[in-house]
DNA sequence: CGTGGGTTTGACAATGGTTCTCAACATCGC
DNA sequence: GCGATGTTGAGAACCATTGTCAAACCCACG
């Protein structure tokens, strides 16, 4: 766990730069839409490296954290995942290709934020993904 | 969907009135947060009836489609499930003991379709849920 | 450089939610 | 009541994800 838990480090993260580390954010850097950890994996195999499956949602699960990449879950509660900008935002994703448009809206996190008070929520968290169609596979 | 159509066209509604559907519909008049298909199903059993967990899984997915409860994930990925009214609308979840309050906006719906309509995109479906952990689990 | 200790990995097992299979069974229209 | 057809249940099958743990690796230090 935190090894190093002195009260104004925030080096929570042991972040060591290995092979499969590199090859996993290589592959992220090669698409803009949402894929499967196990899309990714087999990406990186195609990429002639060789990187074991635990390890990639390892790899992911820890970028996730670090706010480096977005994860999400489809309709069908399976979690995808690509790398993203740094800024919170939702995502208008398309249902057949996966094209992926990254979407702002500070009005909402207002709006949630106003329900969540009113109600007297805590420690808020929220998803906001819109499905459709994009133009293309019309 | 539609529920009465074509002669020819194959009818896909098919709804008896079972004991075990029964079971499904009281055990959800029950409760008004969300809860998991197997919790649901231990509830039933607790009630005295028995009904097999695919049955229930079969039944919540049907009642879904059918726009008689709503189905959503909670941050694991997991369905969870409830009777919902008959409008559109959203979640404010609690993370800790599941209870839920049912918000709308109509804000929300409009920024969504204007930011969908902006890109083309059709066939829209959105998610929006909030999670947080309520006043008296704090 | 060589060494030692903590970190990371990978093959595989284990988990757990969800769906499938299919024979036995309940309902419905007649 | 009867036969056709929808429905159920027990368990197997599925499959994404996570846990296990010994071996491989990275790094700091001597």
């Amino acid at each position: 766990m935190t090894s190093t838990d002195a009260p104004g480090t925030t080096q929570t993260q042991q972040r060591r730069p290995t092979r499969q580390r590199r090859a996993v954010a290589a592959a992220l850097a090669g698409f803009d839409d949402f894929r499967s950890a196990q899309e990714i994996h087999d990406l990186i195999s195609r990429q002639g490296d060789s990187v074991g499956l635990a390890t990639v949602y390892r790899t992911l699960s820890s970028l996730a954290e670090a706010g480096e990449v977005d994860m999400l879950r489809n309709e069908d509660g399976e979690a995808i995942w690509r790398s993203c900008s740094d800024t919170h935002h939702h995502h208008l994703v398309c249902r057949t290709c996966g094209a992926t448009v990254e979407v702002e809206g500070p009005a909402v996190e207002r709006w949630t934020n106003a329900i969540a008070a009113e109600h007297g929520y805590a420690d808020l968290s929220h998803t906001l993904e819109i499905f459709g169609t994009c133009p293309t596979c019309r």
